[in-house]
DNA sequence: TTTCTGATCTTCT
DNA sequence: GAAGATCAGAAAC
């Protein structure tokens, strides 16, 4: 024992969120956080920040009841549905009241592949994102169409994966991971300051002038830039 | 390997 | 009514 012990380390407190996003996401590098069976160590996030001040961020406008779960607690999960198939999970940070957040983009699973590669599978069945968060321990899973296996590196490659390999979806928005739920962020491993990269912020179109994207130089893990591409309907 | 497109629905103006 | 913090598969090269 001790293996993932050692690789996981101590529940983060509320402190460590209690600074502006862009100061906290990148010490969330190498962090790790768990729900049920699953740990991710995460490789790559996104800063956004305060009302009226960047105009990419779900908060720019001021409260609605979508974000508000943004303007509460620092150490809470915010988990938005969006592009009506994707769920995607970001940390709360500042004081109550503030109102900003850190997306978490990208990881790598360390604990419970085959679980989280379960969900994959049955997310990708047409299904979308299931839920089935509250049992931990349903590992059976129907291998994917064709016999194909999602590699490990792309388990919670992009934040709707890393979504659906936590099982995150809308019931665990508003979630403390500071207390004693069942999602927790732990110290993990911090990645060494010249291994941290930053730029532009993916599939925004709004403050993309912004360097609030921060990755750990060459991890597998760390999802492609893509520029925003508006969407055409026909 | 890279680029493009369709699917799907919530939120906000 | 329009846009969106996306992804997977197909087509093109």
């Amino acid at each position: 024992m001790g293996e993932f012990g050692e690789l996981i380390g101590d529940p983060l407190d509320r402190e460590f969120f209690d600074r502006p996003a862009e100061e906290v996401a990148p010490d969330l590098l190498g962090r790790v956080i768990a729900h049920g069976p699953v740990a991710v160590r995460l490789t790559e996030v996104e800063a956004y920040g305060l009302p009226g001040q960047d105009p990419a961020s779900h908060v720019y406008r001021g409260r609605t009841e979508r974000n508000a779960v943004m303007f509460g607690a620092p150490g809470h999960l915010y988990v938005y549905f969006t592009y009506g198939m994707h769920h995607c999970a970001n940390l709360v940070c500042l004081p109550e009241g503030t109102g900003s957040a850190v997306l978490l983009r990208a990881g790598e699973v360390i604990r419970g592949a085959e679980v989280a590669r379960a969900r994959r599978a049955a997310a990708g069945n047409g299904n979308a994102v299931n839920g089935g968060a509250g049992d931990g321990g349903a590992g059976e899973g129907d291998a994917p169409p064709g016999g194909r296996s999602i590699p490990d590196r792309d388990l919670a490659r992009g934040p709707a994966r890393l979504a659906v390999a936590l099982a995150l979806t809308r019931e665990h928005n508003g979630l403390d991971c500071c207390g004693s739920g069942p999602v927790r962020v732990f110290t993990g491993e911090p990645v060494s300051p010249e291994l941290i990269r930053s730029g532009p912020r993916v599939g925004v179109s709004a403050g993309r002038e912004i360097p609030w994207r921060f990755w750990v130089d060459g991890h597998p893990t760390v999802s492609p830039y893509r520029p925003h591409v508006p969407r055409q309907r026909t």
